[in-house]
RNA sequence: UCCUCAGUAGCUCAGUGGUAGAGCGGUCGGCUGUUAACCGAUUGGUCGUAAGUUCGAAUCUUACCUGGGGAGCCA
């Protein structure tokens, strides 16, 4: 018998066919002649409701077990449904519990649950509405990242989560080491002996690929990274990971230009591709979670990005006659209320900012003929603030260095970058996309925590 | 890390100085097409932890722990 998924059923199935599903026990309703049971095996939103008459073998003990989290194997015939709710249901012919479950201590019940609690079941959490439609909306997005760097002959490259930059960016680091804690070998003068450690120096986990994604452009033109990154930050905030996944693409013979209209194109194409191969989920969210999140996406995939220099930006601020808790002046930083501002009130679409002032950007940062400021870009969504942070870099050795040094960072460990700068530097151009913001903001998920199997925040390791 | 709100039954919450409550869930019973099924009964508690005030504390005070929201930092 034809073993199938219960998305294909739900999506495909014709009356007549005989089918075998394998799934877990959504929910279960008792008559007095007959129970209804709903089965859900993670590929589709909907359940397979499946009826059993009281005629079925062993109908009591049988009912008895089919509780909710149970899972289970049903073989049987498909039948158009005489109720209301779903065009197709299973009538079975044979079926086994293939793994029970106590409905006294089983802690997802057929109602609603706060994402606090879910959290605090993050093994059983994937098995809601909810979080079963965030990680098929994840998957797709993956799928379209890679969709898209492909089709444009981008090479997905592996860097490494080890590092032994401590210079890479900003955000605190984790530390990696062998050493034994306990009993941390020292130098004559009272100092960590790393010379003893695994690496023979301080190592830590990577904050960011771009240094060495910047490397790979330049051997093969187009690379993009997607992989965990990791910030020791003490962040306590609904849009902040400990370990999180980032997209950095890094394009050689690019300017911020061109990393500007490779942004816009790469966020347009990932939302039209969960929208079309994830409609039921995306509908979902837009019912359940944020009635904006349909609208919100359509905008992205039909509208032309707002772009506006960081100056200009300033100036809209300035003019606007919104009252503003943090001041407003060339040379400060945007500020979340002011990016929101932006987003979410003046454009109501992403916004991209460029060419912010070279004291609050990093030293890679290539600088611009007015030496004020440098080819950054932020790309601002409503709700969300920064969801892409990205620059033109500089490839000019002499400037480089003179940067490096403005920054007071050490021109020695980053003798291969400069490397670069010495030996076929060419201009180049590249961002890093937060991949749980972007999916944050696809599901209208108002806590990135949730959309992210197992997540690790302060404090908070477990599963 | 800072500000702010919260922590009471398995879950969601009410109770604001005087006997610990409801809905949902679970259990039992009823119901011929349900779909957050419905109807009836029943079960269920170290009131986050510790100390203090009081004749008496879920309620007031202090400290701590944990969580939510916001901010900073950032993606």
């Amino acid at each position: 018998m034809e073993k199938r998924r219960i998305a294909d059923i739900l999506r495909n199935g014709q009356p007549d066919e005989t089918v075998t599903v394998e799934g877990w026990v959504r929910t279960k309703r008792e008559l007095k002649g007959f129970a209804f049971m709903e089965i859900n095996d993670g590929s589709f939103l909907a359940n397979l409701q499946v009826i059993i008459n009281q005629d079925f073998p062993d109908y009591e003990a049988l009912l008895k077990q089919l509780n909710i989290g149970a899972a289970v194997k049903v073989s049987g015939v498909l039948a158009a449904s005489q109720g209301k709710g779903q065009r197709i249901e299973l009538q079975p012919e044979s079926m086994a519990i293939v793994g029970d479950s106590d409905p006294e201590t089983y802690p997802l019940q057929k109602k609603r649950h706060s994402f606090e609690f879910l959290r605090s079941i993050g093994h059983l959490r994937s098995r809601t509405n909810t979080l079963g439609a965030v990680f098929r909306v994840r998957n797709a997005c993956s799928n379209a990242i890679h969709h898209f760097f492909q089709d444009r002959g981008f090479l997905w490259i592996h860097t490494p989560l080890i590092t032994t930059n401590d210079c890479e960016g900003a955000g605190e680091l984790f530390s990696v080491t062998s050493l034994p804690l306990e009993k941390i070998p020292q130098t004559q003068t009272g100092k960590v002996d790393y010379e003893k450690d695994f690496f023979g120096k301080p190592a830590y986990l990577t904050v960011s690929g771009q240094l060495e994604a910047e490397a790979m452009a330049l051997a093969f033109s187009n690379v993009y990274t997607f992989g965990p990154t990791f910030r020791a930050e003490n962040s306590n905030t609904s849009r902040h990971l400990a370990e999180f996944w980032m997209v950095e693409p890094e394009m050689a013979f690019c300017d911020l230009q061109g990393n500007m209209d490779l942004a816009e194109a790469f966020l347009k194409f990932i939302f039209k591709y969960v929208l079309d191969t994830c409609p039921e989920d995306i509908e979902f969210f837009n019912k359940r979670i944020d009635k904006t999140v349909l609208k919100t996406a359509e905008n992205i995939i039909n509208n032309d990005f707002e772009r506006i220099t960081y100056t200009e930006a300033i100036a809209l601020l300035q003019k606007s006659d919104r009252q503003f808790t943090y001041p407003v002046e060339w040379g400060l930083d945007l500020q979340s209320e002011h990016e929101r501002y932006l987003a979410e009130e003046l454009f109501q679409k992403p916004a991209i900012v460029t060419d912010y002032p070279v004291g609050i950007k990093a030293f890679y940062m290539r600088l611009n003929e007015d030496e004020k400021t440098v080819a950054a870009m932020d790309v601002l969504s409503p709700k969300i603030g920064e969801i892409i942070g990205g620059s033109q870099r500089e490839e000019r050795l002499d400037v480089l260095e003179r940067r490096i040094q403005a920054a007071e960072m050490p021109l020695e460990e980053l003798w291969w970058y400069r490397d670069l700068r010495r030996y076929g530097s060419v201009p180049h151009a590249g961002f890093g996309l937060g991949f749980e913001r972007v999916v944050q903001f696809m599901t209208g998920m108002g806590n990135i925590r949730d959309v992210i199997p197992f997540p690790r925040t302060p404090l908070n390791a477990e599963f």
